[in-house]
DNA sequence: ATGGCTACGATCCGTAGA
């Protein structure tokens, strides 16, 4: 099985490129963030014809996530139970046995700001919420942009980025906290490339120069981590005319 | 140099992202 995780900055630019991506790549899930339209307006059809079910949960203008599946979905849950939240950045939804939770974490904006706070009130939520889940499915995959990068190899120039945000150390230690639920980044179990990235800044020309983050990742439980054979950053899409500032991040199960 | 792109929904600029 092949799990994949995509922030694709708005749906209806981008869905091209994810045609595309789909045909080539054959992922057979792929989590969505940043959707960036409303329910009525998901390209269902589309999605449907190049072989895929979704599960989605949009947003005008903002947020918005997706399942997309080979697999038959079920038990489709929205947002984080007990967490009230007008933002839509969980969905999760069950297939090829395994629980499949795909979130977009907060931008933080500064650190200390009122956004920040509800960052780290979310990933609090978030812990509980994925706590929860995995006692009732062992076998869980949570896949996202979590908009922290988790260690200074993850950051292109960690002295710029000192104490900002996506690698503050309250983030770093949220992030942390569902690791501590058993979950394991497998990204940094196999050999990786030197400074390998998930997203780059549109400005500056930020790709070329391969000034990134790492932000966006794939958690797997213990029996799904078993199970774990390669895990890689497809940087191809964002090579593309008119591309999203994140690229896909893959893994692959036995 | 605290900006620099890009998407969106509203205009002919503001908000947000990261």
């Amino acid at each position: 099985m092949k799990l994949a995780t995509w922030n694709v900055n708005s749906l209806k630019v981008r869905l091209p490129h994810l045609l595309d991506w789909l045909a080539a790549a054959k992922p057979d899930v792929i989590c969505l963030q940043e959707l960036k339209l409303e329910d009525a307006k998901f390209p269902r059809a589309e999605i449907e014809a190049a072989g895929y079910r979704a599960a989605h949960l949009g947003q005008k203008t903002y947020n918005g996530v997706a399942i997309l599946s080979r697999l038959e979905i079920a038990e489709v849950a929205t947002g984080i139970p007990g967490f009230a939240d007008e933002q839509k950045r969980v969905i999760a939804a069950t297939l090829g046995g395994a629980r499949i939770v795909c979130v977009y974490c907060p931008n933080g904006q500064a650190v200390g700001s009122e956004k920040y706070e509800y960052t780290l009130r979310w990933f609090a939520a978030l812990r509980e919420y994925v706590a929860a889940e995995l006692s009732r499915h062992p076998s869980l995959a949570l896949l996202g942009d979590f908009n922290v990068a988790p260690e200074d190899r993850d950051v292109h120039d960690p002295k710029a980025w000192e104490g900002q945000v996506h690698v503050s150390e309250p983030e770093r230690t949220a992030w942390r906290a569902l690791l501590e639920l058993g979950l394991k980044d497998r990204f940094r179990l196999f050999e990786q490339p030197e400074k390998s990235y998930s997203w780059w800044d549109y400005r500056m020309m930020g790709f070329r120069r391969n000034a990134g983050l790492r932000i966006d990742q794939i958690l797997l439980s213990a029996p799904l981590a078993a199970r774990c054979t390669a895990s890689t950053i497809d940087k191809e899409p964002r090579k593309l005319e008119r591309p999203s500032d994140h690229t896909p991040v893959v893994c692959e199960l036995s």
